[in-house]
DNA sequence: TTCCTTAACTAGACGGTGTCAAGTTAGAGC
DNA sequence: GCTCTAACTTGACACCGTCTAGTTAAGGAA
């Protein structure tokens, strides 16, 4: 994936950092084309032999937080080895992201539907397998509760829902959010289920 | 709020209406200043003084959204008295609302914290009172389930990370998300949670 | 009526954005 | 040494949000 060619050592790879770190730094809205290539060193005009427009390089971005992202739940969930236990860690791992990598969570996150046909294929590519390798982690710590001979699809949609909805509503969000104080941790959430 | 004055008749609420059927056309990128200014007959600087720049004007319509957010779940639970049904019922509106104003949705919910000092103090005050109405009326459904004597803010967070994560996730999206096919309905993947 | 004040709007410019077209430069293969 | 090609630069374009200055229309006071 990697260019390595003359001029700029690697200039792909050193857009990207260039793009995190930005993106880290003052927002979503922070990110742009020629901040990035200034950044790596580069005239304006040299990122579009690498990137087919901007929505290709945030794509890639993106990719690589997807990857940050899965590391982070995996290191939460790392020699735990009983299910229920795991899965919570799993679920901190992702709420630590988002908290930590707030900027690129949020930036993950956004819609992008409509921009999915002006990614560079092979950018596409790489960002599907990694999103869905952020999926797994958290879908294979859900098999242990699938029903007896079933599939776990509604449990992972269940758990993914809200372990998402609390990280976009509430983990990564200063205040502000409801008129209510902090809200209570994710972990406590949880046993109030039994009483819907 | 209405200015009301002459030339145009009334350019704030044209602008909001403007803004706002831009982007149920194309996406939250197709929102622009001047477009707005153009679509409501009125030169690219007009804006100007009924919003101190962008940021006010995406706060007022994304105020507007909120609006018709409540309206949705309101129209849900109308007539629907049984506690949990009702609870039901307005998460429903919740993602029907995600999925027939999905570019509303999706925009009401981007990071909006490092622009909020921008915003236009009334504006930004209309926003937060639409914002906390939307939120009451989930808080209300939750109260029936919270422990006796006690609060409902336990059960209000997880309800509404649920709904949001899933709305988010799974409803306002045609697909290409996860790997697998359609996720199950939010109302099966409830009875889920026994399992955990 | 006429004058004056003030808000609404226009016209034009500025810096910043992404993208395209053309030219230059450096390395690889022959 | 030559050519070829990819990497990169330069410059332009349209669009964006915002600022400044000028114009226009409505309302109040004489």
């Amino acid at each position: 994936m990697t260019k390595q060619k003359r001029h700029h050592g690697d200039l792909y790879e050193a857009l990207i950092v260039a793009g995190i770190e930005l993106m880290e730094a003052g927002g979503p809205e922070a990110l742009s084309l020629r901040k990035c290539a200034a950044r790596a060193g580069v005239s304006h005009a040299a990122p579009a032999h690498h990137f087919n427009g901007v929505v290709s390089l945030k794509a890639a971005i993106v990719a690589r937080s997807y990857g940050i992202f899965t590391k982070t739940m995996q290191a939460h969930r790392e020699g735990i080895s009983e299910p229920r236990a795991r899965l919570i860690a799993i679920c901190e791992g992702y709420l630590a992201f988002s908290r930590e990598h707030n900027a690129l969570f949020r930036f993950m996150f956004q819609p992008f539907a409509d921009e999915a046909a002006q990614i560079n294929p092979p950018i596409l590519q790489e960002l599907e397998a990694r999103s869905a390798a952020a999926y797994d982690e958290l879908a294979q710590a859900c098999a242990a509760f699938a029903p007896v001979g079933g599939q776990a699809r509604g449990t992972e949609t269940l758990v993914w829902s809200l372990v998402h909805g609390y990280a976009m509503l509430f983990a990564s969000r200063e205040g502000s959010e409801t008129p209510h104080g902090r809200p209570p941790d994710f972990a406590q959430i949880l046993p109030e289920f039994q009483r819907l």
